[in-house]
DNA sequence: CTCAATCGTTTGTCTCACTAACGGTTCTGC
DNA sequence: GCAGAACCGTTAGTGAGACAAACGATTGAG
C-alpha cells in the first residue's frame, strides 16, 4: 500500500481543486471549519468531553447558575440538544441541575466543584488544538483571522 | 409575540456569549461555517440544486471528463456519497456517466449542454450568496480573510 | 495464474442543526 | 379566580454531512 499510515488525508497534498473552488469563501470557511471541528472534538474525546460541555461550563463559569433556556441562548446549543448535554455533565458531576424554587418551569444548573477543575483543563487543552489547528498561520495572523471572523459573525459591534 | 417575523435568529441579537467562546477562533470558524453554509444550501435548494452539485460540476467544467474516484479526490466528496450526487445531476441530464470502454471498472463522467448553463446559473447565484454572507466586512478585508482561509486549508503554498 | 489494488456501489454510523409537539408551570386579561 | 397565552424542559424525529466497512467486478503486477 501507498499509505500505510492512517494520516487523515491531510488538506494540503492532495490533488489541484478546481480554482472556483479553491477561492470561494463560503467553502473555504467550511473546509477550515470541518478541519478544526474534528481536530477540537478528537482531542476533547481523549477526556470524555465534547464542545458542548465546554461551552455549558464556560458560560456557567462566566455567568454563573442558570436555566436551561438562559444557557441555550448563550451558548447556541438548541434547548432540545441541551438535554442530554445536561444529562452528561449531570452524570459526570460537572454540573448540578436542580428545580428552581422561584419558578418551577424551570432549572437551575450550577457549576460544581469538580465542574470547575475540568474546565480548567479543558482550557488548556482547547489552547493546543487552537495553536495546532492556526498553526499554518503567523500570530499576528491569527490575530487578524479572529478579529475578521468575530466581525462576520457578530457583526460590526462598537467594539468592532 | 415579540418576534412575528420568522426571522433565523441572528447572530448579532442574542445575549452575550461567554467570552471564552467569543474569542475562541475555532469556535468562530464553526458559526460562520453554520451560517455560510445554510445560506449557500437556501439559495441553492430555490434552484434545485446543492453544494456537491457545483463542486462536481465545476470540476468537470474546468478539468474535463472524469471518473468518479477522480471527481472525488478534486471536490472531497466521498465516493460513497457521490454516487447519491451523480445519480441526482444524471437525473437532471446536467451530467452523463458512461462506463469508460479502457478499464471497465471506471465510469467517464460528462458534463452535457445544460449542465454547463446550469453551472453558469449557480456561478452567478452563488456570487451573490458570497455576497450578502461577506457583507459586515468590506472588500479589503474579504480578501485578507480569503487569503487567511486559504493558508489555513492548503498551508503555505510557494503561491502563499 | 494468483494476489493485490482499484473502482463503483450499498449500507450503516455518528454528529449536528433544526422542527414539532407534549405536559407542566406561570402570567395576563377579564 | 379563571381561561388562555406564553414559557420551560423534555422527547422524538428529520435531513444533511462526514466518514467507515465491505462486496462484486475488473485490472495490473509478480
Amino acid at each position: 500500500m501507498s499509505d500505510s499510515g492512517s494520516e487523515p488525508t491531510r488538506a494540503a497534498d492532495r490533488p489541484a481543486a478546481p480554482a472556483r473552488l479553491r477561492n470561494l469563501p463560503t467553502r473555504l470557511l467550511s473546509l477550515a471549519a470541518i478541519h478544526s471541528d474534528r481536530r477540537v472534538n478528537e482531542e476533547l474525546a481523549r477526556v470524555d468531553a465534547r464542545k458542548w460541555h465546554y461551552a455549558v461550563l464556560a458560560a456557567l463559569d462566566e455567568a454563573g447558575p442558570a436555566s436551561q433556556a438562559e444557557l441555550s441562548s448563550r451558548t447556541r446549543i438548541y434547548r432540545s440538544d441541551l438535554v442530554a448535554v445536561l444529562n452528561e455533565l449531570a452524570d459526570r458531576e460537572l454540573v448540578d441541575r436542580a428545580p428552581d424554587p422561584a419558578d418551577r418551569r424551570r432549572n437551575v444548573v450550577t457549576l460544581t466543584g469538580p465542574g470547575r477543575r475540568q474546565l480548567r483543563k479543558l482550557d488548556g487543552l482547547l489552547a493546543d488544538v487552537e495553536d495546532e489547528v492556526l498553526a499554518p498561520l503567523t500570530p499576528p495572523e491569527r490575530e487578524e483571522l479572529t478579529r475578521l471572523l468575530t466581525t462576520l459573525v457578530y457583526g460590526r459591534g462598537r467594539n468592532g
